[in-house]
DNA sequence: TGTACATCAGTGAACGCGCGTTCACTGATGTAC
DNA sequence: TGTACATCAGTGAACGCGCGTTCACTGATGTAC
């Protein structure tokens, strides 16, 4: 009976990954990298220490870099992750291609997503300071671009999916930019409820 | 005769405050607000130290604090200015409001004025930033904002001029702050180019 | 299966550099008489 | 007008803190026999 027990427990362990050595690293590294991206995200890539990630994520700092090579690596594929997740999440919209992007426009631009950027798309948080980092970080924020307007694309229903993507994107974007920065709740809200009007 | 060209010399160095010291001071903070401004909006408030800034003006570091009271007064007075100079420049605008609208837009989705933030409109460069910086930056901001609104509105030329110009300046800050981070260059022109078009 | 050894995730102190800020000091500017 | 004094812009060294990175070390995990 405990020989089961045991064995059973051996299982689970392997399975899960969440108590041999090899499988916490797996587990840390996909737990450092969701807590990075929400940081970063929240508050810029200087905004986020590595001491602060590796606390999040209970390790010690000295550790770090067992999983990255320097925080710029971390920085890098932070992005790459938050972004596929984001376009990853666009691309299972089923049902009215239409009422699906209604929907996803006016989440975009609710009031909830503005006040948790940790939680909301990236680009409004950190395109301006992509624009600042070394090459491998904007070519990976390019192609995450890139994907995301295919992703926006396919919810057109015309010819002119693209163009309506790029347009749409780049509404989205500037208006959760400004309502973000401006330190008047009001014009703050103006400003989303007046583009989500605009766009649907 | 010598004594005339000694008054003359005083009067110019009096009228036009460049050799007396009191005057000096004067310049010298114009000239550095200058600086910090384009420099904050092509390296973001912590890519420009106050070192770079009094050197740039041709003062050693430690006279900063004549000046300002510390970096965030000298981000929040850069912005200010920066933001009263884009609203001024808007608001000069004469002639056909409908072309005038058209050649700004044109202007500011251009490949020139992407590749030079540092002369260029602050939203894309500082918004994302100025959100994460205290109230003070904040509050200017949002009034730089509110400004750059009205004088949007006074070029469209029905009644909708508010939410056409909130919708308006939505998309370029957007489609900028895009275009900037992108590091494939054909798909960062091809946003300036889409956004250029659907608003013109 | 048990034992001896090797590996390596994880720890926490320490390093080193950058940068905003302070400070004692200088010398030109400005003022009073 | 000239002289003596006060003010203050400007200098450059030094301070102090934050933060990314390194390193010697520990102990659990994994491997070989």
């Amino acid at each position: 009976m405990m020989i089961v027990m045991i064995a059973f427990m051996i299982m689970i362990m392997y399975s899960q990954g969440m108590k041999t050595s090899r499988a916490n690293v797996t587990a840390n590294r996909e737990k450092l990298l969701q807590v990075a991206s929400e940081g970063f995200r929240e508050h810029g890539f200087d905004g986020v220490r590595v001491a602060d990630i590796m606390r999040a994520a209970g390790l010690s700092h000295g550790g770090f870099y067992t999983y990255f090579e320097s925080k710029d690596d971390l920085v890098a594929q932070a992005c790459a992750v938050s972004l596929e997740r984001q376009a990853a999440r666009l691309k299972t919209a089923k049902g009215d291609r239409k009422a699906e992007l209604e929907a996803y426009v006016t989440r975009y631009l609710s009031t909830k997503n503005r006040d948790a950027p940790g939680q909301a798309c990236l680009f409004p948080s950190l395109a301006a300071d992509v624009a600042r980092q070394p090459a491998p970080v904007r070519r990976i924020f390019g192609e995450g671009v890139e994907d995301y307007i295919d992703a926006l694309s396919a919810l057109s229903d015309d010819g002119e999916g693209r163009e309506k993507a790029i347009t749409l994107l780049s509404s989205l974007v500037g208006a959760m930019v400004l309502a973000r920065a401006v330190g008047d709740a009001a014009l703050s809200d103006e400003i989303l409820a007046t583009v989500r009007q605009a766009l649907i």
